[in-house]
DNA sequence: TTTCTCACA
DNA sequence: TGTGAGCA
């Protein structure tokens, strides 16, 4: 196939298509007479995937290293290809719902006051801010390196950030106790040791995780479990799925301001009645916070000083009153120094 | 038609 | 991170 053909079928520019075979993403066979370059169906597919990587906010050097790993994994390419198509593809079904909620309310203003005021056009610009939100996200979340690190980070289970880990999964398991047939979704499951809880009372669990390292491991140890890929921004499974979302040691890799669109998300997977629980090492003030880094650096504990800063560690009064104010009752508990855990049920409309 | 390079945002 | 113009 020549470039035009190409162009046309994945309707990029022939132009971007040079581009990209500049940059070191493909490299398509050329013609030794007149140096044309002709692309295989493999090469078709494998720009189609550059192209829903950059769509997702992906750098072009960041693919590079993303489609290098596939490369020395065969195997699991195919899988993994799919499986950032379909984040991709959430993202944009989340943006057009989006956007249709936000038209129809303006129609509906319309109708009732004849004129659209200025601060509904102003949500309409929060509106898109908020998919700005989630692709600025996504770019960190195909950071590569990042990756390897929370990995690292995520085996040393010992660790001083990991005290009372053992002991918060198994209260998260008594907290929620869900009854046999309920659905139930672990955010930033990891290797599954949440999750695990779970399964080995019968209970049907969903994970995702942002690694696909993690998400191969999480499989193997837990065959019966439906792992995706995906992003707490954009949670890859339809409205009103699961009766209940826990998560451990995850809800710090998003900022703070985009805790609540997160929190807003699990409220759109979740059914109507669905409960959420989040264990996480959380402080009770910002300078709280800022004390313990403090002692931290007197202390000489550079190492886990730096690990920490990396994270964005919850407010816990901040996050109650935020479940609060959006119809739900809370119940929370502090395990030691650091961890929080937090759970929250909606009330239910009589 | 396509390739390549240069300039531009 | 791409796009157009002009050339061969």
């Amino acid at each position: 196939m020549q470039i035009k053909d190409v162009a046309r079928k994945l309707k990029i520019s022939p132009r971007a298509i040079r581009f990209y075979e500049d940059k070191g993403l493909i490299s398509p066979s050329k013609q030794e007479t007149n140096s044309y370059r002709t692309f295989t169906e493999e090469e078709i597919w494998r720009l189609q995937t550059i192209i829903s990587l950059r769509e997702s906010g992906m750098s072009v050097a960041d693919i590079q290293k993303a489609l290098q790993e596939t490369d020395a994994d065969n195997k699991a390419q195919l899988q993994y290809y799919l499986e950032i198509q379909r984040s991709v593809v959430y993202a944009q079904w989340l943006e057009f719902k989006h956007i249709i909620e936000t038209t129809d309310t303006m129609i509906n203003l319309l109708k009732q006051n004849n004129s659209v005021p200025i601060d509904d056009i102003f949500t309409l610009a929060e509106g898109s801010k908020r998919l700005r939100e989630i692709r600025k996200n996504w770019k960190d979340t195909w950071n590569f390196d990042q990756q390897a690190l929370t990995h690292d980070e995520r085996v040393l289970h010992n660790d001083d950030e990991y005290k009372g880990y053992e002991e918060i999964l198994d209260l998260t398991w008594q907290w929620v106790k869900p009854r046999v047939g309920e659905k139930g979704l672990d955010l930033g499951t990891g290797t599954g040791n949440l999750a695990h809880r779970f399964l080995q009372n019968g209970i049907h669990m969903a994970g995702v995780d942002q690694s696909k390292e993690m998400m191969k491991q999480c499989q193997s140890k837990h065959p019966q479990m439906d792992i995706k890929l995906g992003n707490f921004l954009a949670i890859p499974y339809m409205d009103n799925q699961f009766d209940f979302i826990v998560t451990s040691f995850a809800f710090h890799h998003i900022s703070n301001e985009q805790q609540p669109l997160a929190l807003d998300e699990m409220r759109r997977v979740l059914k109507s009645h669905g409960r959420i629980c989040i264990a996480d090492i959380m402080f009770e003030t910002e300078s709280a916070q800022e004390q313990y880094m403090n002692d931290l650096l007197a202390s000489g504990r550079t190492d886990l000083l730096t690990t920490m800063q990396e994270k964005h560690y919850a407010i816990c009064p901040v996050l109650l009153s935020w479940f609060e104010e959006n119809g739900y009752i809370t119940k929370h508990a502090k395990i030691n120094d650091l961890l929080y855990i937090v759970y929250a049920v909606p009330i239910k409309p009589l």
